[in-house]
DNA sequence: CAAAACGTTCCATTATTTGGAACTATATTT
DNA sequence: AAATATAGTTCCAAATAATGGAACGTTTTG
């Protein structure tokens, strides 16, 4: 359970000038700081560039990234420019195409979309962030990394407001207090009070709304999501543009996406068993 | 250039006993072992058959796994199974959405994939084998890692083989030496000289088949891909089901893939410079 | 051409990893 | 319920790898 707080609040919002706080990982951690700053970057880095960022010496750096290099999990091009390595990828797909819970929503995932057209996800929360574990489209055949394993902001998605309604009073307000809010529309929410008081509505209703806090003109409407051992807190929404899903229509569909939730989490229970 | 031949055959084909072969990249190394092991695996593993497989004493493969979980790489669940952690999906999302190669490239294969209505792929030569980038289908919305970031063997696909007909000889033939043929269906080459012919005429060529040697009634139709600095060598393929692709029009589609692939490299020669 | 900027290599010092052993916790057997 | 086996965790002196400053090439710039 303490897991879910742990580390992977490196993955954003870490730029909290952080309080020179020592990771326990030690060679691997210096390491991950340097795949993060490549992976994060907008474009490839010289070496120069990840020279100021990270701050070590340049024998140092030169060696780490090296070996990052060679383990292909960062790649070197002729203009020696660093950018992320395809071995990445490669762990990614099997991790992917092996994830239990994926594996056991996917069929639901797929019924939703089916009933509503609209898209649907399902997404995770790890640290401050929700990662997005699938997603289901009818339409187009759109861009497949588009949403999957993207982190997004706890505080300013369906899913992550969803997530949140299931922690522990105590968890929670350690979770809100190390936020960073940034204003994404209008609408996002601000301040750990605001988004306190929804997330005990949410709690109390069972679902939640996604009013176009994230993205402007895309609403959705998500239902928390757990295994047994509480070893995942995510949830499951249906998302769209305003245009066609009116505060109206998502009300009608909090029970259909309840319901998907429901049939997931039972499946968890008799796939996992009850201990999990 | 050398690259091509680096550090990346470990992703497959690794089942060579391998002569002890001392890793450079000291701790990191280790620790991507078991990375290996972990995600390579069929289900979560138990600490006791890492212990199995990676040869550690126990103290030492403890703390390694410790500080894989710590980072996020890893995930350990309410039963002591591991399994790889959803951060490796963090990055991967990252590194595929600013791909250079695969952006460039995005536009032409949904061209292609307009004019013939089947599926069509972006593939990269990585050590023996090909990863693929990119996969564009117009039909049902496809389980999206389901290929994008898988390894696949470079001896029995289309992309594969189109790639490997850009090696200059002695590169081709070192490669070859290290390869384990593994019989997938009835027609997949089982050795190298067989290949080597095969190659030699897809070089002349300028496209290359795959007729259902890595699936059964799958086919395809390849064309190369480079950089000019050639730190990629890939290519671009049209697959589909034998049935619906015969030798015939797969040999009429020779020319759309071919100029593709064309259009492709002329834009990645004005994106990024006449240099690479 | 000189100066500067960029990247790489070297090696004594320092910090981390190693691995055997002791220890704890959790099943399994008697 | 006690005894035993099995699984996982912690500890610490010795071995190993990482560190970082300095010196060395190499390319770009004025």
């Amino acid at each position: 359970m303490l897991a879910l707080l742990s580390r992977a609040d490196k993955m954003m919002n870490s730029n909290s000038e952080s309080m020179a706080q020592t990771r326990e990982t030690g060679t691997l951690g210096k390491l991950m700081v340097l795949l993060d700053l490549v992976t994060h970057a907008d474009a490839p880095l010289r070496f120069t560039d990840i020279l100021a960022l990270a701050g070590q010496p340049r024998g140092t750096l030169h060696r780490q990234l090296s070996h990052l290099v060679e383990e292909g999990l960062l790649e070197l091009d002729g203009e020696g420019r660093y950018a992320p390595g395809l071995r990445l990828l490669d762990f990614a797909a099997r991790s992917w195409a092996r994830n239990e819970f994926r594996l056991i929503a996917e069929p639901h995932l797929a019924d939703l979309q089916q009933a509503t057209g609209e898209t649907v996800h399902l997404g995770v929360l790890r640290g401050q962030s929700i990662i997005y574990l699938d997603k289901v489209d009818g339409r187009q055949p759109v861009r497949m990394y588009s949403q999957i394993g993207n982190a997004s902001p706890c505080y300013c998605t369906g899913v992550g407001k969803a997530a949140l309604s299931l922690l522990p009073a105590d968890f929670l307000a350690d979770l809100l207090a190390g936020l960073n809010f940034t204003r994404f529309t209008a609408s996002t929410h601000l301040s750990a009070e605001s988004l306190l008081a929804e997330i005990h509505e949410i709690g109390d209703q069972g679902y939640a709304f996604d009013r176009e806090e994230h993205e402007a003109g895309i609403r959705c409407v998500a239902a928390p999501l757990w295994s047994q051992d509480r070893s995942f807190i995510g949830g499951i929404s249906i998302t769209g543009p305003a245009y066609r899903l009116s505060m109206e229509l998502l009300r009608q569909w909090a029970v259909p996406v309840q319901l998907a939730a429901g049939r997931i989490m039972e499946d968890m229970r008799i796939r996992l068993g009850p201990r999990r």
